[in-house]
DNA sequence: CGAAAATTTGATCAGCATCAATTTTAGTGG
DNA sequence: CCACTAAAATTGATGCTGATCAAATTTTCG
C-alpha cells in the first residue's frame, strides 16, 4: 500500500522558531530546502545548537515526538518543508503496511542519534581545527546521500556564527580557523560553497570516520517526493564499521573476567 | 498481563568493555548497582563519555537497539544488570498487553536523550565550573529518582579521571574545579559521596533546569525488580516547562510571516 | 602492610574568547 | 542598475581558561 497524498508543505523565513522547547512535537518534517536546527536556548542569550537538519533529511523524529519538544526547532535558510504526520501514522499503526517508509524513519532515527554523538566528541575532544574539518567532512557525506554534492563541493548557506553555535566556538575563531584550512590547502570556499579539496587527509586529521550504516535511504519510501537538486549520483559502498580494541576479555587488572551468571 | 520472570542477572568488572561499537546490541539491560556509561574511543587513547548510566535506569534503549551499537558500553564501576530482552520483546510485539511497561520504556528513553542534549550544553556552552556542577545537580536527580539519595547528598563512584572524560576536561581540571565548588561552599565531598550545600544557588549559576517530565518512573512496571536501596521517597512536583521568547511570529528584517501552504 | 591507583598541588603554556575596528558581501529601495 | 545600509567576514591585540607536565601526598585494596 502506497502512499496516496502527503502532507502539506510549509515555507520558513530564516531564523524562525518552528517549534520552541517545550512545545508539543506533534509531527515529523521533510525538508524540501534549506537547513534548519535542533539548540538549546541559554538565560545568557547565548545558543547551542546540538543538531543540523539538512535538505533531504527529516526534522521531529527523536524520541520527544507526540510530546513536549526537548529542545527548540529553528530555521537556518529559507526553508521549505513537507509534513510527514501522515506517513508517521501509517508506521505506528500499520508499519507492515509500508515497510519502506517504516525502515526508512528508522533508517533516519538512527542517523540523526549519531550524528549528536558525533557532536559530543568534536565539541568534547577536539580542537577547532578538527571540529571545523569534522563537520564539513560530516555535511558533505550527509549532503551526498541526497545527491547535493558536486564532486567534493556543496553549498554550505550557514554564517560562521551560526557553525560557531554548533561547534561550540567564537564566529571570530571560525573565521580563523577556515583561514587555517584554507591556507593549509584542505579546504576552498565560495560565496557559499565549499570544496573539500583534500577529503583523506582531512579525514584523517580530524579523526573522521563514515559511519556505520551510511548508505542513501530509499528514495523509494516517499514516491511523490523530490529533493530539491535531483543530481542524485550513485554513492559508493562505504568501508564497514572498524572494531575497536580488543579488551571484553582481559581485565585491566590483568585478572580473569569476573563475570557471573545468576 | 504481567512479567513471569525476567531475564538474568550479569554482573561485571569495572572498566569491562559491556558491548563494543559496532557490535550488535541485542538488548536492554536494567541497571541493579554500578554505574556504566557510553563511550566513542578515538585513536588518540582518549575517550568521551556521551552517556551516564546509573543505578535504576536501562541501558540499551537507544536508536540503536537491534543493531549495531552506535558506541562502546563500558562499566565505570562493578556492576550488576539485569536482562530486559524479554521485556523489550514483549514491548514490541503486545504493546498494549504491557503498557505500564511501555511507557516506562518510552520515558527512559526520553531522558537518555534528554540528558545527551544537556551533555551537549555542557560541553559546549559552560565553563568548567559549570559543567561540574551542572553533572552533579543531573546526578543527584537522576538517582533520587530511585531513592538513592540522602537528602542533598549520594554516593558518586566515578574517579575525577572518568568525570573529565564525560565534561571534556582533563582529570587535573576537574580536580581544580571540586576543589572551588568546595571552598565556595556550594559542595561537600566525602570519600566517594557529594553533598550539595547549596542546591538553588548551584542551579542558579550551573543554569541548571530539570527536564520537563522528570517524576520518577513507575516502579510497579517492574514487579520483581528492586532497586539497591529502598529508600524510596516521595519526589516533590517539578515546575512545569519554561516557554521561551516569542519570536516565531516577527521577522528579523521586520517583514510580515511568508508562511505558505500548498 | 605494601603497592597501585587516585587525588592534590605547582608551574608553564597553548588555545580560544573577547573586544574593537575594518573590509567585504548581501539585501533594499530608488 | 546603482546607491545605500545592514549583515557578515576578516584582522589585530589582549587576556583568561584549561591543558599539560611533573612531583608529592593520600587513599584504596589485595
Amino acid at each position: 500500500m502506497l502512499i496516496g497524498q502527503l502532507g502539506s508543505v510549509q515555507t520558513h523565513r530564516p531564523n524562525a522558531r518552528l517549534i520552541d522547547e517545550g512545545q508539543l512535537l506533534e509531527r515529523p518534517r521533510l525538508i524540501r530546502s534549506g537547513w534548519a536546527c535542533r539548540a538549546r536556548y541559554l538565560t545568557n542569550g547565548r545558543r547551542q545548537i546540538l543538531n543540523f537538519y539538512l535538505p533531504g533529511e527529516i526534522m521531529g523524529l527523536s524520541a520527544d515526538v507526540d510530546g513536549a519538544a526537548q529542545a527548540s526547532y529553528v530555521s537556518l535558510t529559507r526553508l521549505s518543508t513537507l509534513d510527514l504526520g501522515m506517513l508517521r501514522s501509517m508506521v505506528i499503526e500499520r508499519p507492515h503496511d509500508v515497510p519502506a517508509v517504516t525502515a526508512a524513519f528508522h533508517v533516519m532515527r538512527l542517523h540523526e542519534e549519531y550524528h549528536l554523538l558525533s557532536q559530543v566528541v568534536r565539541i568534547g575532544q577536539q580542537k577547532a581545527f578538527e571540529r571545523v574539518a569534522h563537520l564539513l567532512l560530516e555535511f558533505h557525506a550527509r549532503l551526498s546521500k541526497s545527491g547535493l554534492t558536486e564532486g567534493n563541493s556543496f553549498q554550505l548557506p550557514l554564517t560562521q556564527e551560526v557553525l560557531g553555535d554548533g561547534l561550540g566556538l567564537s564566529a571570530v575563531h571560525v573565521n580563523r580557523t577556515f583561514k587555517l584550512l584554507k591556507r593549509k590547502g584542505y579546504v576552498k570556499t565560495g560565496r557559499s560553497s565549499v570544496t573539500l579539496l583534500e577529503p583523506e587527509a582531512l579525514s584523517q586529521v580530524a579523526g573522521y570516520r563514515e559511519p556505520m550504516d551510511y548508505r542513501p535511504v530509499d528514495r523509494a519510501a516517499f514516491p511523490h517526493i523530490s529533493i530539491s537538486e535531483p543530481t542524485r549520483r550513485p554513492v559508493p559502498a562505504m568501508r564497514p564499521p572498524a572494531a575497536f580494541g580488543r579488551d571484553t576479555g582481559s581485565s585491566p587488572n590483568g585478572r580473569p573476567i569476573g563475570d557471573s551468571v545468576s
